[in-house]
Parts: structure tokens; C-alpha cells; sequence
DNA sequence: GTCAAACATTTGTCTACGACAAAAAAGGTT
DNA sequence: AACCTTTTTTGTCGTAGACAAATGTTTGAC
């Protein structure tokens, strides 16, 4: 019925945006300057890419996530290409770490794909070192290594996705253990619509209700004009957005431009997360907070400047 | 500082894309067509859009989810549009259930913003008809609700973000009491990467963990080739794919062809959700179950097919 | 009257390639 | 080394025509 063995597969110009996330303009430039990817065309005169060379424009990404650039490595040989995957400089931070041991042995996991043992680990690790150490400790710098390990190829998307599953469940389960924090401030946590990675902002709940503040989650990806309606309707005092190093930043700019004229000036925006365009131009009216440690001060910096206006304790 | 009340405010195309979910394509052939959207120009010849017109272009967006085509309606007056976004279509199924009351007393709760109060509700729910049960009677009707009134306009996006962050709370939560199953069929859940609904995938994980099946979610948005890798380090029986009725036809049925020739034969690709393509072409080599309850006798019939192959309880 | 096949229209996505702003790199000066 | 200026790189936007796929309408057989 179908010759599926040597059945060559093509994909669309949509299918390979959706499966690499470079956009179909980049793709069409690229082929034009740099003469890849040389798709083959359908009886349409439409692009249909092979897989090989989708593959490859995952290997490309890969490394423009971690800083090259597409001209200089587009011609490279394969061989050349996973040659500099492996050369890639890993966060040094997490290396020196107290927990490198106990984070080495979770990353174990994740390769090995032993969701059991390593939700379970996880478990373990909150109830003994606490939620806000748990965060900070143990959360951030792994995530991190994940992120890393995926930039080098060491890491599938899907293995990435496991982590991240087990590790919501985790979280998630630890932050409903915390007592009704009814107070002030009062904080929505989302991101923009090309924003799909809510660890972040799971991170970031979990740490601001304990510090006793009053968190309303909207999930990934709201448009700006129903943050705005959320913060209305739920008289927020803070606005928390979560942005990863794959955020466009253009979009991000202006995203945060519309949002900053949107919203009334007594509500303050908090804009956090490894996208390096954050800390190059700071956006007026944002504090941006590039670690995680710094969210404790923010909050009673926050509560000192309001502390007259509502009653303090 | 700013003259903040009169400054009008402009968004990009990619905004306009980012805020609506038509592309720039779409946007530009509806000026070129239609003649609306208008945009102005700046400086450099690009399109700004005033804010009006995205609010606009966010209605007509609503009604065509809904069904309506955007030549029809493209010229209607704002006060046309609002009536006709009146008169949409509500389903009637979950109206007639015996469950309708309670129902329209959790709507009422995301209306008010309740967040505290919704969660709670549904908690109780849960563990008085049980897990199965409320998915099924509950979970999937509410949500719905939610979907049908979103689309007519009454409830924002910010407030089906609360209600799905309030839900997947609940759900979890009780899937994670659900004792260990570590049997077959092994199955694999998630949805193609331009899906960013989650919503379904829990119910199914749900239904499917009661039901003794062992399941891995890799969350929302895993592109094709993850999936298939994922299969194989999973050993994995049954992929299922969620879609909602956002999801574009054409992706669809490329993606779900383009991982059938990827996965071997034995692995089986279950599909659900309310894409109305799903039902009216079926793509060959995939299962289509239009209704959660479909689940359980689907489960039992790949238990039947694969007795003699594996141990049978 | 019902159903299905044939035809017509609508609609989104694709094509091409030129233009140029924004970001990054390189060069020059204090 | 830190800072300003120039050059190169790179992604996104512009134009407009074409056409497949989806949807709507008509025709014709039973």
C-alpha cells in the first residue's frame, strides 16, 4: 500500500518555521544570501525542505541561541557544527555551586529519562532545604543546565519538556501548600503571547507568596490589552513578566512600551528572566530584576514606599 | 513628563500579530482587499496600527472563530458586530445536562473574578463525584462554557486564563493522588507546537491514569521530530494529540501525516479535541475520538488487540 | 425531498526581490 | 580598558501577483 521505508519526506515552509521557529522570512533570506537552505520545490513552485536540512537548521539555531552568527557558521560542515555544539562555554556559575553534585545527579536523571526518580528526588529536596532555597538553590541553577544542556544539543526539546513537566508538578504542588496569603502586594504573573515558557513564572510565584504577597497567575502568552482588563479587575499593585533568552527582542521593547502606557503609573511592572536585551536597554517605568535573590528586597523596598498609604502590620 | 492622556498609542504589524493571532499576511491582504484594517505609515513607510482598529480586528477575530467568514462581517459597523457576537450559537448540550445549575454557578464565579471561590468549588467537586466523574460532567462541559462565551464576547482573555490556571490547579492535584499506575498501554501526551491549549491534555491524562495506563505528558507545544524521539525512549504505545478549534487545518493534517511516517506502525496516534477538520477528514493511520468518553472503550480495546502479545492482568 | 457530484467564490498562504532599521562587529581615539 | 564612530550583518517590512484549499452554491440523479 505505501513504500514507507525509503518514502523521502519534505516539509513546508510552515511545517519547518513551526519546527525550528526560525520565521518564513528568514528562511527565504537565508536561502538567498547564503545559498541554505536549498529546499527542493513541489509541482506548485513551492519550497518543500528535507529533513536533513531541517535538522540542520535545528543545528544552526541551537547555536545562534548561544550567541553565533548564522553567517559565520551557515557554511559550515556538519561535523563542523557539532564541533563547535561541544565547545560552547557552560554556565560556570552552576559549576561552582555548592549543590553541583546533587544538580549533576538530577541532570542524570533527565538524560536517562527517569521521570519517577527524578519528580521524586524533587519532593525530597523541597520538604528537606524549604521552598524559597528549594527555588532559588536548586530550581534556577538546574533549569539553567537544562536550558544549557539543550543549547549544546546534548538535550532534546522533548526531554526538556519532561523536566519541565515534572518539575511544574513539583512546584506547583508546593506553592498550594502555603497558607492563604491574603496581603499586599498584590501581584499578576504572566508573559507576552510569544512567550510559552511559564517556569519562570513559577519560580517567581512560588517565592512572592511566601514573602506573604498576593499572587493571581494568568499562565504564558497574555496579550497586553487583558493584562491591562486583569489588572483592572483585580486591583494589582505589580505586574510580573517572565521573559526567556528565545523572547524576540523587538517584540519584547514594545510589548513592554504599550504595556508601560497602558497602565495606570501607580502600578509597577517587574520584568525578569534571561532575555539579554533586558539588561542591555532597560525600558523606562520597568524594573528589571535579573536574579531571582533580588525579588525579596523588591518586595519590602515595595512595602516601605507604600507602607503609609495601607496599613502595615 | 508625558502628556499621557492624548498620546495616541501605534502598534507594529508584529504587535498587531502577536495581539490578534492574524498574521501579517492575513493583515496585509485584508487591507489590500477589504480596506480595512487602515493603518497609518510611519516614518520609514511601515504600518502602524492605531489601537481602535486592533480592538476591532480582536471582534472580528472572536466572530470568525465562531464561524462567520471575514468578507461577511469585515464591513459591518461596530454596532453589528456586537449584536451579531449576541446572537452566536450557544451549545445546547450543556445546557440540557443535570448539571447545568451548578455549572452557571462556576461561570458566575469566573465572571466575578472569584478566583479563591472557584478553586474551592471545584476542589469539593472533585472528591464528591470523583475524579472520573468531573472530568467528564464538569471539567469538560465548564470549559466549554468558557470556550462559547469567550467567543461571544462576554468573557476576556485574562478571565479564561484564570479559570484554566484555577483548573489546572485542581486537576492536578487530584491526578497526582491517583496511586502509581506503571502499566500499559504507555502513553505519550502533548500537542503540536502552534497549540497552546493544555487544558485538554490534562483531562485525557486524567481519565487515561484511572483507567491504569502509564502517561507522560511533555506539556504543549512538541515539535514532530521530539515527539517520535520521545516515543522511542518511552516505549511508547499511544501517542495522543489535542487540538483545539484555533488550530489552523493546514498544520494539522501536515503534522499528524508527517509523525505517522515517522513513528512506526505499531505506535498508535490517537486524536481529540474540538478542531472541527478532526471529524471531517480523517487522516488515514490516526484514531479520532471526538468525545472523552470514547476513552475508556478505546483504552480497552488496544488492551484487547495487544493481550496475546503482552501479559494480560 | 435527500444526497452527492460539479462548479463558483472566498480566503489564506505562497512566490519574488528590493529596501532599510536595528543589532553586532570592527576600527579609531582618548 | 572604556567610549564614540563607521561598517557589516541580519531580520523584518514593503510591493503585488498567483493559486491551492476551504467554503458556499448550484445542478442533477435517485
Amino acid at each position: 500500500m505505501d513504500q514507507a521505508v525509503s518514502k523521502p519526506i519534505y516539509l513546508s515552509i510552515a511545517a519547518v518555521e513551526r519546527d525550528t521557529g526560525l520565521s518564513k522570512d528568514t528562511l527565504r533570506v537565508w536561502e538567498r544570501r547564503y545559498g541554505f537552505p536549498a529546499p527542493q520545490r513541489d509541482q506548485y513552485g513551492e519550497r518543500i525542505y528535507p529533513l536533513e536540512q531541517v535538522d540542520r537548521l535545528r543545528a544552526i539555531r541551537r547555536l545562534m541561541d548561544a550567541g553565533h552568527r548564522p553567517g559565520k557558521i551557515i557554511g559550515l560542515t556538519d561535523a563542523e557544527l557539532a564541533a563547535l555544539a561541544d565547545r560552547l562555554p557552560s554556565s560556570q556559575a552552576t559549576q561552582l555551586s555548592p549543590q553541583a553534585a546533587d544538580l549533576e545527579q538530577f541532570m542524570q536523571l533527565i538524560r536517562a529519562h527517569q521521570v519517577e526518580d527524578l519528580r521524586r528526588g524533587l519532593s525530597q529536596r523541597v520538604l528537606r532545604m524549604g521552598l524559597a532555597r528549594f527555588v532559588t538553590d536548586v530550581v534556577a541553577p538546574l533549569t539553567d543546565m537544562v536550558g544549557d544542556a539543550w543549547a549544546r544539543g546534548q538535550l532534546e526539546v522533548f526531554e526538556e519538556h519532561l523536566y519541565t513537566e515534572s518539575l511544574q508538578v513539583v512546584l506547583r504542588s508546593a506553592i498550594s501548600t502555603i497558607p492563604q496569603p491574603g496581603h499586599q502586594p498584590r501581584v499578576l504573573l504572566t508573559t507576552f503571547p510569544t512567550e510559552a515558557h511559564g517556569m519562570g513564572l513559577l519560580m517567581v510565584e512560588a517565592l512572592l507568596a511566601l514573602e506573604g504577597c498576593r499572587c493571581f497567575s494568568l499562565g504564558v502568552q497574555t496579550p497586553v490589552f487583558d493584562i491591562s482588563m486583569a489588572v483592572d479587575s483585580q486591583s494589582v499593585d505589580i505586574v510580573v513578566l517572565s521573559f526567556s533568552s528565545i523572547m524576540n527582542p523587538n517584540l519584547m521593547a514594545e510589548g513592554l512600551a504599550e504595556l508601560r502606557a497602558k497602565l495606570p503609573e501607580s502600578v509597577e511592572i517587574w520584568a525578569g528572566g534571561h532575555c539579554p536585551s533586558l539588561k542591555r536597554r532597560a525600558p523606562t517605568g520597568v524594573l528589571v530584576l535579573s536574579e531571582l535573590e533580588e525579588l525579596s528586597d523588591a518586595v519590602h523596598h515595595w512595602r516601605q514606599r507604600h507602607g503609609s498609604a495601607s496599613t502595615s502590620r
